[in-house]
DNA sequence: TATTGTTATACTCTATAACTATA
DNA sequence: TATAGTTATAGAGTATAACAATA
């Protein structure tokens, strides 16, 4: 019987968990409707869709990046005609950022090839094993929100 | 009975799984050994340490980034000390590059305050949520190599 | 001549610091 | 004077094209 072991990790789950989600979030990032759009201006275009108008702080925020920098995202994201900034009517120094109706279209395409492309591939598995990736979904949106 | 359903997604989970997958890893991303190391330097690392030597072709292929640029990311990670580049005794056209020990080292952090950070929000789930993410780390990595 | 890696050059993205407008 | 946003400038990161060394 082993008496001493050698220091093994406590917890593999959490290193197995990371590495799959690390990898999955790669490929699937891979997926875009526009490949002009980088990454940055993707991500800036996803969040306003789902939350709502956003100010250029609030955004640059949630990025983890420079107000300068994420002004220049918006610039290009607004040339190219997939956001509007309007000023705020009480505050004059503010400004309200929104997705028009061409970036939700991109917003939406580049969703749906992403989840085509994962479609795609449970298809390939068991009935149980989707059962336990939906399950795990909402698991870690539990986690995340913790 | 309704005849006919509004166009419903036919499979949520996709959408479910894409979301939770890119939210945790942008998380996860954020946990790193070494500030001063870019997105790029810190994935070539970790990939170097868990493959084994690699060719700077290999390398440029697996991150999806030109020859040139991946040059550039290992001339940064040389100069830190973090990997070392050895010709080829066969074909003196070809460089092997390898992690050193300082470069080891600070892969190493990396995951230890990333899977500190999980073990952290892991520790708040039951037993039961646990196996689930556990199987489904399983069943991504099995997905991932279909 | 083909291939592996690297250098040359230009462009994009990001950051810090300075500036403008409004409060 | 303080704050929200933007512009100025400079430093990384990336790409295409050209080059050097080896096969």
């Amino acid at each position: 019987m082993s008496t001493i072991l050698p220091a093994a990790p406590p917890h593999p789950l959490a290193a197995e968990l990371r590495q799959a989600t690390l990898r999955l979030a790669r490929r699937l990032r891979l997926e875009k409707a526009d490949d002009e759009l980088s990454d940055g201006q993707t991500s800036v275009l996803a969040y306003l869709d789902r939350s709502g108008a956003q100010s250029p702080a609030a955004l640059s925020a949630f990025e983890h990046v420079s107000p300068p920098s994420m002004n220049r995202t918006l610039n290009s994201l607004q040339e190219a005609g997939y956001i509007d900034r309007t000023p705020s009517p009480d505050d004059r120094r503010m400004v309200s950022v929104s997705v028009t109706d061409a970036g939700r279209l991109v917003v939406n395409e580049t969703r749906r090839r992403r989840d085509a492309w994962l479609e795609g591939r449970l298809d390939g598995l068991s009935a149980d094993d989707r059962d336990v990736l939906g399950e795990a979904a909402a698991i870690i949106r539990k986690l995340l929100e913790a």
